[in-house]
DNA sequence: TATCTAGTTTATAATAATTCTAAACTAGAA
DNA sequence: TTCTAGTTTAGAATTATTATAAACTAGATA
């Protein structure tokens, strides 16, 4: 049984998304959520993370379409910024990151930390859905 | 034989990178800067177009090789936009994407047409080696 | 020009991340 | 308690990419 005080919240948030507030979604929300700060994550991470304990183990299958649903809710958010695998973010306010090509960590810009004084129009028809500034860095 | 007016300068810049100058090398280079405009492309994209025609056909792991090659040796760029796919783009200046998430095409962004007035600065020993402003877009 | 060899191309196998499938399980409505 | 749509799961399938190793070739040298 996982104890939480955020665990009644966490329930509402999943109904309210219409996703059964399952054992092992609530499991990840506890883990993902319970937190301070952003956590930037892969899903090889968030697996390992997950099941390194005794304790139940969840199946990657479950990781994957857990994130994935979640993604979709607006409880993560996609940051694709390195080969072959997908990043996930904690942090669903639009903001920035640093992306350290060696350790291969993200780490959050607040939006108030880079300031554009001047943006393109998008193409005719199109919205703008997002903007992000990705900045690599190095030792 | 291939005919091009920068035949012998695509020679040159592949000798001056140590990368011989063969059939598939200047067939692939001649495809993708014999041209007025940026070419953004994936690898799957650009075998489909280089093996178009009748003509002899190039591998797949000739592409994956040269386009690889030519990255490394600085003649094209990496971007990553997308996901479980790169992109690569002959415009290697430093500059900025539209990336339109329905047609899954990127645009380039002049540098000079977006102005950051402040930029972060990087966490300490790091240096910053690229800055890169995504724009994604929908109808 | 003929010979030689390191670099290159190629078909194919292997890998890694992700998605799909279908059977077993379960939340929660009735 | 029963029922069912939604969920979890193991494993198969798929997709992009990388590795392998044999055949080929650019181009240096004899
Ligand atoms: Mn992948
Ligand atoms: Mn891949
Ligand atoms: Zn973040
Ligand atoms: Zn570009």
């Amino acid at each position: 049984m996982i104890i939480s005080d955020n665990l009644k919240m966490y329930v509402q948030k999943l109904r309210s998304s219409n996703l059964r507030p399952t054992k092992q979604r609530l499991k990840i929300c506890k883990f993902l959520f319970d937190r301070e700060k952003t956590f930037h994550f892969t899903v090889e991470t968030l697996n390992k993370k997950i099941n390194k304990n005794g304790a139940t183990k969840i199946s990657l299958a479950t990781i994957y379409n857990t994130v994935e649903a979640f993604t979709i809710a607006g409880y993560l958010k996609e940051i694709l910024t390195s080969k072959n695998k997908s990043y996930y973010d904690t942090n669903i306010k639009s903001h920035h990151h640093f992306y350290d090509e060696g350790s291969k960590e993200l780490t959050d810009i607040h939006s108030n930390q880079i300031k554009l004084s001047k943006v393109p129009v998008p193409p005719k028809g199109k919205k703008i859905k997002n903007l992000e500034v990705i900045i690599r860095i190095q030792k």
